[in-house]
DNA sequence: GTAAATGCAAAGAATTTGCTAGCCC
DNA sequence: GGGCTAGCAAATTCTTTGCATTTAC
């Protein structure tokens, strides 16, 4: 469980994925951001791509995101911060609000053991979404 | 993507299912669920309790946790509340604080689109783990 | 020079699915 | 009795891993 490495190597392929990520708010797959790398990197195996998301993700640069059952998604956000998540398309959007940090002592005084951090996560429709539904019930 | 199914029949399958999850607050994964159940009913099968869950999660009986990149979790509460993770054992504690609705209007002044629901998990250490630690760090 | 990282491919783990027989309404 | 379900096993899908080679420091 405890990686006990000495160093982590700076690589061109971490640098590419990290940049990758950074470079876009959709929170992709572990698959996309193959795609976008091997676009400058041909030769960059998948492998390679899970062992640094991983890396990146111990490191803090890079969070991980499990929403539904399919796919880990990656957000290239290291801050923390909330997200909208459309449940129609499934597309997840970064929110501005401050985080409540007070939830945490709230918790705290119910919980025997120590707690941390918090992770907020809200559902709904997006605008795309809700155009969408209001066209085709009209067609109807 | 939508299922046009008629009805949904009960079965003693998903009866024994729903049994399994209402009584028990560990937030099991479905094989501990297979486990169980098995018990009472040695030739179901993996399948069915898999496609069991997803129908007891669409019905609204049951939600479906998703927590770190590996399994999948079920929580027979179908009533929202939080959860407290923590993230030395993996144990998810249900919390007894009250649900903050005004969340999602906050949000939803900020989205464009509709907010209807949320979802918060707090992390950190339970008490069983950090007495563990205080143990270990006292042999050292 | 040496340990860490890559590429490639094969293994693994969790979940889904196709098909026939059986059970619910 | 018709159609949803179960059982069984094979198939998928996402992710991890072993190993020889390459690369960063």
């Amino acid at each position: 469980m405890v990686k006990a490495k000495g160093f982590v190597r700076k690589t061109k392929q971490r640098g590419a994925i990290l940049r990758v990520l950074r470079n876009t708010d959709t929170h992709p797959t572990a698959d996309w951001v193959y795609q976008e790398v091997r676009k400058e990197m041909p030769h960059v195996s998948l492998g390679t791509i899970y062992r640094n998301l991983k890396t990146l993700v111990e490191m803090g640069e890079v969070q991980e995101l499990c929403y539904g059952s399919s796919y880990t998604r990656f957000d290239g956000n290291p801050h923390r911060h909330y997200h909208f998540v459309c449940n129609e398309c499934g597309k997840i959007e970064d929110l501005e609000l401050d985080c409540i940090d007070e939830l945490n002592k709230v918790v705290a005084r119910e919980v025997s053991g120590r707690v941390y951090d918090h992770r907020l996560e809200f559902y709904g429709t997006c605008a795309e979404c809700m155009a969408e539904e209001s066209v085709s019930s009209q067609d109807a």
